[in-house]
DNA sequence: TGGGTATGATTAAACGTTAAAGCAGGGAGC
DNA sequence: GCTCCCTGCTTTAACGTTTAATCATACCCA
């Protein structure tokens, strides 16, 4: 590992020097940093970061806790995380809150003593991680209103709810995957309150909760929403099985617009959140706080967006069903 | 930042003496062990790693190299690595190789450039990475023999192949993604190679493939093998516009058992990865290489697993088509 | 009593970098 | 000719930790 000290002395300049000619800060005349820089180039010199993040503090380098790093939206928060945190010459540490609110508090304390600069927390399932020592942005959790990013899964719910009732449903299932995720609870609370009035709805959870899909269908119901396309997908599978199709018999929508949501057939309807933005609020909001704003800043919250696929269309009028 | 000069002066010693007493690495007296201990523990002393990994070279971070973090199998990959590392005190701090072989090879040097101790690549499709100033273990690509660490693509491949002739197919569409992935060649090979003697396969490649697979069916295929379940995921789909059911018509298999294979309809026969393996094979390698063995190992292959479900069964037979 | 040694600490240096202060020399202004 | 300032470089110190070398003290044994 060639250090500046080597290229001091094969020039026979002191480290101030190299430093000052390298980072272009101290005063150094031209021609000498020019000899430095060529000489730097040709040794293949690379400036430790250690050394750096010692002497300055800042190491560089940003946490990213996730609930679970299963959770089929982190590729592409990771992604593109990643790729922003590069705009801004930031490394990304990842760890997994591993289910539990212990493991999220470890997790946090771990990064925290690597000497992270910033973390970015998606919360565990209904907690609220508790203040570190470093600045630290919430993604996706609205409840916490400060120092958060999060898509508007209420507007989203809304969104979804509105297309299915504009396209005459008045009958609907509304299926949730776990009511302690606040998430799943905030874009049903989106889809009750923008239903029109009148309009019959019935909230179901869980596994327990897609086995009692077809009885509401078979009492009335004529569109499922569901808060996740993984859910969605078993919805479908629940109803093939009772031999009724999508969306000449049901309606169907996710949540999340996962990978496979399009390959599905029929393709499914559903809400994408606009992970890019996510990712580049959350790191500029980072940047901006390490930067030294200390107050807290409000809250940002980045629009979803509704996908129209083939799993969504009127429902069966009354004449057809009772000829 | 409480440091050890602190808690030094405050008790009255020499820093040096309380970093013995604290790595339990020189001679101190047990009393003054106990005192600096306590006195370490009141103040929420952390030792700076930073600190540590400029006089020791070591920063105690794994660099983590993806070709597209959007990869389906990343999560599970990242998880079990940053758990497995967890294990060994070493962080991973991830990146992104975009697509491109040039970007792969930024990738690296950014984390080399970071001081990681090690990295762990997964390689851009038909690409080998170029050798690094640190250890580097290559993840699941059998062709690199040395500090390698793959599923056995091939042997998964004839798993799949023997469960599909054991049914009694012996008309087969055989369908990949990209020829250039080595790992999807793999998995194919392993599949022609295992199936018997005069059996009947076609390989098709990519979308337009998937759109001729009812053809193939049409003109006597009663199974379709891919080599990745959101290719059998759309294989599905387009079976069932050309209203073919699966398995009845047509037996239908993946590949790596991703988290909706299991709630499709009919639920999926696939092979799945033992990720967990090969991450923890993968994170004892490298700390192996980096604890100073130089010497190139042998690349290890970890099994796969048949996952059989429901959508693979006997296929019609000749009477029931004909009658 | 004196030399050897075990014990428990200290000092000094180092890892690679940078910020601040200092210093030598030259040119300008009066 | 004196001061003053500007330029270009050096010295010093520091970030927090570890390690090798040193030192003082007390103890043991001959």
């Amino acid at each position: 590992m060639v250090s500046i000290k080597q290229i001091a002395t094969d020039i026979g300049v002191s480290a101030a020097t190299v430093s000052n000619a390298l980072t272009g800060k101290g005063r150094v005349s031209p021609e000498m940093i020019e000899r430095i820089r060529s000489r730097a180039a040709e040794l293949g010199y690379r400036p430790s970061i250690t050394a750096r993040a010692l002497k300055s503090g800042r190491t560089g380098i940003l946490g990213l806790v996730m609930p679970d790093l299963t959770n089929p939206l982190f590729p592409r928060i990771a992604q593109t995380l990643s790729i922003a945190a590069d705009g801004h010459r930031l490394g990304i540490l990842i760890a997994d809150s591993r289910g539990s609110a212990d493991e999220q508090s470890e997790a946090l304390g771990r990064l925290v003593d690597r000497g992270v600069d910033g973390l970015l927390v998606v919360p565990q399932k209904g907690t609220s991680p508790e203040p570190q020592p470093v600045p630290m942005v919430v993604i996706n959790t609205a409840s916490d209103p400060n120092n958060s990013v999060s898509a508007d899964h209420a507007g989203g719910g809304a969104l979804v709810a509105r297309h299915i009732a504009e396209l005459g449903h008045r009958n609907i299932v509304i299926l949730g995957g776990d009511p302690i995720s606040e998430v799943q609870r905030d874009r049903i609370s989106g889809m009750t309150a923008a239903l029109p009035d009148g309009t019959n709805t019935t909230v179901l959870w869980g596994d327990e909760g897609i086995s009692r899909v077809p009885g509401e269908i078979a009492s009335g119901a004529t569109a499922v929403m569901t808060t996740s396309d993984l859910l969605a997908l078993s919805v479908r599978s629940q109803l093939m099985r009772a031999g009724l199709s999508v969306p000449e018999d049901v309606s169907l929508t996710g949540f999340d617009d996962l990978s496979f949501s399009k390959s599905m057939h029929p393709a499914l309807t559903t809400v994408a959140q606009n992970v890019e933005a996510i990712a580049d609020r959350a790191i500029d909001l980072i940047t901006r706080m390490i930067g030294g704003k200390t107050q807290p800043e409000a809250g940002e919250t980045v629009p979803m967006r509704l996908v129209v696929r083939d799993s969504t269309s009127n429902p069966k009028t009354n004449q057809e069903e009772m000829p």
